[in-house]
DNA sequence: GTGATTGCAAATCTTTTGCACTAAA
DNA sequence: TTTAGTGCAAAAGATTTGCAATCAC
């Protein structure tokens, strides 16, 4: 998906979400995007950010994952009270959350069948159907990592 | 399902959790469960306390709630960052959450069919599966509660 | 009595905001 | 230039914790 070189293709990727492609912006943006999907917090991209040495504070982290979240470029994932992930992952899917790691973990939308979603209240649409797959370790079967 | 009298149905429902039936725990249950299902906040809760004339603290709504969540008798959802949902229906089921409005509607287990669910991870088991239809009040159709 | 529970206030944690400063166009 | 973006520190919420006072048993 990304053109020749990485930093082009996230340059392309602000620009054409409309958002200037200032130094911040443009670090995150690659740390999000080089890997493959990531589920990220805010304190954790600061932490990243900061380990390689690039200079950004916590607020314009926040602040830059509204923003790509509000363009379509992320997707916020709401598992735990107190804390927000964020997903790279924009296409139609769901998670496993492990309640025992905090661990989020993709599932492709076609491995979950949802069928015969109920009718909306009166006037309402949908904008969203999140299916969150709560699992734990199993203390007994195995002490594996998730 | 309660049993004659409102108060002895809350007693006993605080005995058989294992917990002592104090006057701020009665108070509580019985705001929580005189009446049909419902989605509460601490705050909340603690407002209609307060209105009640029953004088119980914050701290003591929150680590109500937490207990009798522990204890099996409400069920903690968490569809917004920041706020967590408290909800008296403990059976399996969904819920529609207005992201317009805030408020949080019960969908029957039933009415769902979530089928050919993935595999969870090695070594690790499903505690639970939530499906959350976000909704939102659609501008054009009209204009009705929801 | 004795240990569980409560209230209060302070602490904690995540997230947001105001505003002077800096950088992109 | 001109306007958007950034950093910092402070503010704002929601939730939790510590500890002395209180209550259920």
């Amino acid at each position: 998906m990304e053109s020749s070189s990485p930093a082009s293709g996230v340059l392309q990727r602000l620009r054409t979400a409309g958002l200037r492609p200032t130094r911040q912006r443009m670090a995150l943006a690659t740390l999000l995007f080089e890997t493959g999907d990531r589920h990220v917090t805010a304190e954790h991209l600061h932490d990243e950010a900061l380990a390689r040495s690039i200079p950004v504070s916590l607020a314009t982290v926040y602040n830059t994952l509204h923003q790509f979240t509000t363009a379509g470029l992320l997707r916020e994932v709401v598992v735990e009270p107190g804390r927000s992930y964020f997903d790279t992952n924009i296409d139609d899917h769901h998670h496993f959350f492990c309640e025992s790691t905090g661990h989020l973990q993709d599932i492709p939308g076609d491995m979950v069948m949802v069928g015969q979603l109920p009718q909306p209240p009166e006037g309402a649409a949908i904008s969203r159907v999140d299916v969150i797959i709560r699992i734990r370790r199993d203390p007994v079967a195995s002490r594996s990592q998730i």
